[in-house]
DNA sequence: TGTCTCGGCGG
DNA sequence: CCGCCGAGACA
């Protein structure tokens, strides 16, 4: 009698390194023998289902062709408006049908954030993995946030909302850059960069010079900042001054 | 509290 | 039938 493996992770040729493939035996029950799939990230983040790997992944990817429960990566899988014979690829929705597209290509959102490229085979393309380089972040254009620059809130009014004062602690860093643009740097930052916030760090003689070259672009166009305890208390204490306000005011409410 | 496991709902 | 996720069991 063969015993069947009941529990196996595995590295999965389809997915980048370090994602590992699981496969979970049913044991007991109704649904004994059914068999449960898994994926875990390079961080060791358990998934269940095709869903919850998207939400993780973001919008940018698309895993339309990628099967779940096999692993494997494009079994032209969708049941509906399956493509005619003479079609060679399925480039997938959301993508432009340009020259530029004629493979091979090199795609950088791809599955699982992992840079791909596309080459021609007779008769038949196939997609080819490229692990080499590990997983890829699309670079970051130096500057990039002056691409914010005079965008603001309005409220309902179409009234300009006044803009908040940055502490005098934090310094801009580039070429003309307002504070509203520091805020929107850091901001961005805050909300997309895993890991310290820590400003430029770079030689300060460099920054002034040459910005360009010398400039962090994963960090926000301040120079680095360093937090002390005091600040740390006065922000406490300003939280607290909020809330105060904030009952009052809901207090008022009630009466 | 977090992980593992199976049930069961709904497509 | 099967993907997805809730929730009980268990550590």
């Amino acid at each position: 009698m063969s015993v069947q493996i009941e529990k196996r992770r595995f590295d999965c040729s389809a997915l980048p390194k370090g994602w590992k493939r699981e496969e979970v035996l049913r044991k007991t029950g109704l649904t004994s023998g059914k068999v449960d799939v898994y994926y875990y990230s390079p961080s060791g983040k358990k998934f269940r289902s095709k869903p919850q790997l998207a939400r993780y992944l973001g919008d940018t990817v698309d895993l339309s062709s990628f099967d779940y429960r096999t692993g494997k990566l494009n079994p032209m899988l969708l049941r509906k408006n399956k493509r005619p014979k003479g079609t060679q690829f399925d480039y997938s929705r959301g993508m432009r049908n340009d020259a530029s597209l004629v493979p091979p290509i090199r795609q950088t959102a791809s599955i699982f954030k992992q840079p791909v490229t596309v080459i021609k085979t007779q008769p038949t393309s196939k997609v080819k993995s490229d692990c080499k380089h590990g997983t890829q972040d699309k670079p970051k254009q130096v500057f990039w946030e002056k691409r914010l620059q005079g965008l603001q809130a309005y409220d309902i009014e179409a009234e300009a909302l006044r803009f908040v004062e940055l502490p005098s602690a934090l310094k801009a860093i580039g070429p003309s850059i307002a504070d509203d643009t520091v805020l929107q740097s850091l901001a961005t930052a805050l909300h997309l960069v895993n890991g310290p916030i820590v400003g430029q760090t770079g030689p300060k003689q460099s920054l002034k010079d040459n910005p360009a070259v010398f400039l962090n672009p994963e960090q926000p166009l301040v120079a680095a900042l360093n937090i002390e305890e005091d600040d740390i208390l006065a922000q406490e204490q300003r939280v607290d001054q909020a809330r105060e306000r904030l009952k009052q005011a809901l207090r008022g409410l009630e009466s």
